[in-house]
DNA sequence: TCAAAAGTGTTGGGATTACACCCATGG
DNA sequence: CCATGGGTGTAATCCCAACACTTTTGA
């Protein structure tokens, strides 16, 4: 393309160019507190080309829809929940990577905390959660959209204390270690971990104990929410091991 | 103009979706290692809507053309130099955030070696080397852009030995260092800079002396490419004050 | 001779790691 | 009463920040 004649068609700058379909994909992270395990939501793909097969779920960005709406309209619809957490990750947008037709896909992540609603998500819509260590081939380049953000998920658990999002309201530090460790792939020291965790404040201890996991039980803790979003704002670094 | 016209869907998966015109923009670092600031290369925009006002460069993305092609190409035709630092910021698509015609846009920022060909830069092109300071006001979501790049960019430069990248050949410390407070906007102590840069091995010192700057000279260094291949894959985190 | 930048080491404090044993309790 | 997971503290090390003076030389 030559800049310079692109410039000098002044009342025709948009005209002559080529519009493009435009897709949003969700990466859709979860942690199951019961397996300690992080998960990753993925979908039957129901239509041609490659029906069938696991995949992402997304959906076209609509006219006049806003492109963060669509991402999350999606995640929505599918959970019934508003609010929830939902950054960008990437665009994807090599010529021939939908062989149907060319699409850009700007993929996003979310994170959500996995309770009892899990089963009726795969009831409505043929999905299923996959340990992040045991993805399937996905179709298209969302293998590679996976990778990508589990990558930057990795980064920022580091820099920002998004526990939050993924555990439920009430959990163990058991739990919350295990979170950690699944995101990091790597064991981490327990008592250097409760020590660093409960040195920031972030963390409320509960009265009640959890008892499912052991006979003495363990303690219960919540996140402080002032302390969470003073974190959120001042900017936050923690690393283990 | 309707832009559904324009296209033809072969398949009902894709069919009846809305195309939407894609563009890219870049966000164009140099580092001026005789000001010793960080800028930022603007254009002045000549089409309309607009026309007259700072905006970045860019170009709508062409049929059959990956975007990260349509990326490097502006910075191609821009500069004359091919492998040139460029990678993808941030796609900006809310439905209104160009009031023409409706576009996504997908950032990248890039990094070059500001030297003499500077001005030749801004001959052809109504341009200018703005200090990432003292950025004016810029069209549509432009200024965010920067904003945002400017963002990324202090957390690239900690994670990866960037300065290869916005600096000539051979370098003082001295202009190295002010790199990274240009980036970091702050200063840094100079013995621990030089203390902790060279223990990393990526600068091999030569015997050369510039003596632009000082009576007493200072010594020139080079980038060990080995090393800094090594630290690109390896990783490196590097942080001051 | 002096102004201006280049260059150079040490020390104290804080943070991080490594590491092992007692506690509580339900079955 | 014992097996299982919950919970706790310390010492050694490393890393980082703070800090001030000497050198060189062109004008």
């Amino acid at each position: 393309m030559n800049l310079k004649k692109t410039m000098v068609l002044s009342n025709t700058y948009y005209y002559g160019n080529h519009p493009i379909l435009v897709a949003v994909d969700n990466i859709i992270f979860g942690f199951d507190t019961v397996e300690e395990r992080l998960k990753v939501l993925l979908f039957k793909r129901l239509v041609e080309p490659y029906a069938g097969e696991w995949s992402l779920i997304g959906s076209f960005v609509q006219e006049g829809q806003n492109i963060d709406d669509a991402a999350s309209s999606v995640l929505e619809e599918l959970t019934g929940i508003t609010g929830l957490y939902l950054e960008q990750l990437k665009t994807y947008g090599n010529a021939d990577r939908d062989t149907g037709e060319r699409v850009i896909s700007i993929a996003y992540y979310s994170l959500l905390k996995l309770e009892e609603d899990n089963a009726q998500l795969r009831d409505q819509h043929d999905s299923f959660w996959f340990d992040i260590s045991e993805v399937p081939n996905l179709v298209l380049d969302h293998g590679q959209m996976v990778k990508d953000a589990i990558r930057k998920l990795k980064i920022k658990a580091r820099r920002s204390p998004i526990g939050f999002e993924l555990l439920p309201e009430k959990f163990t530090l058991r739990q919350f270690k295990s979170l950690y460790e699944q995101i990091y792939q790597a064991e981490i020291d327990d008592r250097n971990f409760r020590k660093k965790i409960l040195a920031t404040g972030l963390l409320d201890k509960l009265e009640e104990k959890d008892k499912t996991t052991s006979k003495k039980g363990a303690f219960l803790y919540t996140f402080n929410k002032e302390k969470y979003d003073e974190y959120l704002s001042r900017g936050f670094d923690i690393q283990f091991h």
